[in-house]
DNA sequence: ATTTCTGATACCAATTTAGTATCAGTTAAT
DNA sequence: ATTAACTGATACTAAATTGGTATCAGAAAT
């Protein structure tokens, strides 16, 4: 069961270099080769990007792309909901059957309480968050 | 995202239907009738919940399948790692260029915490506890 | 005018998913 | 002893998804 697909996982590499080269536009192509991800699907990721508003990009010699929001303000979970839609646990696990009212059904509210704390914790997990943490790395190995 | 896959969710199902009865060997024909599984894909199923030892199985006429253990003591976790595998945030989200060092890698421990964290939740979600969810409604609904 | 870039979109192979089909063997009942 | 009701094992398939490639048009800087 792998949560995160590799777009999403792409993504994610590609805010984080973006969101260490804070100054100008990076081309696409910069990052393809310093996260090693193939040009034109990283191409397809990052217009998937711009067209949410985590990225914003320039046309043109010179241009490229750069974060559109504070890096602190980019959650992992709205990453995996651009690439991987919603999180959710099943179409519907007790239909019919099993539960006569959608409402209050009890056993879909425990499912979906997992769903939330998912989201939650993803949403914590920033961008910002996750550079922070790679430079205290970095400095602890140099 | 769907966390769960067909496989997965018609298990549950399965064990839950079977979990409410716990008297004698139940056909795979009648779980399917019950549950509107398709027949011979719940026979696969059936099949590796059998190899697990979640479910016991007896051949001929009369035979069928029964819980191999106590329902309270089958988390979905469990359910879920027999179709779906462990699971795994990505493969190694932080290699090479993202992580110098593997074993101190801060952001790779960030995202197993969530990994262990919904691990935790699906194992306390068990199919006893389902069922006893499910007839709290059924007696609501009555 | 040429080079460097993004926008848009179409294409593709490999894998996974969901479901079907078949045949062999076991058990119970008649 | 036969037949009917079951599971065991396994092979097959269509459709969707995934991961990746390719192409062409247009914008900006030089």
């Amino acid at each position: 069961m792998k949560v995160l697909n590799k777009e999403t996982d792409y993504a994610v590499r590609a805010l984080i270099s973006l969101g260490m080269k804070p100054d100008g536009w990076v081309p696409a192509k910069a990052i393809s080769d310093e996260q090693a991800i193939p040009y034109q699907f990283l191409r397809r990721i990052l217009q998937e990007l711009i067209r949410s508003g985590l990225v914003e990009s320039k046309e043109g010699a010179g241009g490229g792309v750069r974060l559109g929001k504070n890096p602190a303000d980019i959650g992992v979970a709205e990453v995996i909901e651009i690439f991987q839609g919603k999180v959710q646990v099943s179409e519907c696990m007790f239909r019919k059957q099993l539960c006569s009212n959608r409402a209050n059904c009890v056993l879909r509210h425990e499912i979906m309480r997992i769903e939330q704390m998912v989201n939650e914790e993803f949403s914590k997990v920033t961008i910002g968050k996750l550079i922070d943490d790679l430079k205290a790395v970095e400095a602890l190995t140099k």
